[in-house]
DNA sequence: CCAATAGATGAGAAGCTTTTGCATTCACTC
DNA sequence: GAGTGAATGCAAAAGCTTCTCATCTATTGG
């Protein structure tokens, strides 16, 4: 149940929270941003404003239940949070994200902020690329 | 001179896109915003309006003068290419940026888009974490 | 089960960065 | 040096996100 995430969370279990929860959980797409969740909201015929999206969103980020990432788009996408750590590479022309993880590459990470005296405690590694898909033009 | 290397461009040689040209070369700061860029205008009594800065960094980008990033701030950074490749890792709480280059990292990439079907032409790795720095608590 | 209260919501206004429209000004060509 | 197309400054607008505030609701205790 959505409900005791919710509480653990140490928010109130609302019909606005309880129904973008579901939805994050439901959806076909993992990366999702504020204005996604709120259409999706509006074709579900959820009374659910703009605000309070993006109000539970970040509530779910302080919380930990999801992560929020920035791209290079203009706007967050956020993602439930899984548990294990993965990055991600984005493609520029249309959007879309892959996930992956490499222990080398982890490594090395680790051992370039060290030395550079960086604590890698928020970590979030974005590739950005041209993706060879074949509708790969506008977002879809 | 930097007349060229804007005519090199395809563009006029006007006392903005000079001024701007100059700035980022002999800034302290390599990576700037516009808003910095702007105010660095002023403090120099240049008067040059931001729209302006941000019509002449996009073009310089366009033209391969200047590399723009995201970084997750909510505003983009611009510094000059200098013709290597490097990555960046910036701190998340004061916006301090370090670059670097990693041999190992660049192959791990490479064949992490192959596999997944990404072409890196824009090339770009950023890695998000928490420096060390005495004074890391607001941006200076 | 109801009352009290702290917190949550919706709608719209406001904030921030970035872009655009337009009249004026300027760099380059002849 | 005049003509022309590009560049500029200003203000307005756009796009994403946050805030304000009056209203409403989940939770707690009686």
């Amino acid at each position: 149940m959505e409900d005791q995430e919710i509480r653990n969370a140490g928010l109130k279990v609302t019909a606005p929270r309880v129904k973008i929860l579901e939805l994050l959980e439901n959806s076909d797409e993992r990366h999702v941003s504020a204005e996604d969740v709120y259409k999706m909201l509006l074709a579900a015929n959820e009374d659910i404003g703009l605000a309070t999206v993006y109000r539970v969103l970040t509530q779910f980020e302080e919380a930990g239940l999801v992560e929020k990432h920035h791209f290079e788009d203009g706007y967050s996408v956020f993602e439930l949070n899984k548990g294990k750590h993965h990055d991600h590479i984005v493609c520029i022309t249309c959007g879309r994200v892959e996930e992956f993880v490499d222990e080398t590459i982890e490594q090395r990470q680790q051992k370039i902020a060290d030395e550079l005296g960086f604590q890698i405690s928020e970590h979030d590694l974005v590739i950005y690329g041209k993706c060879m898909d074949d509708n790969c033009d506008r977002k879809g």
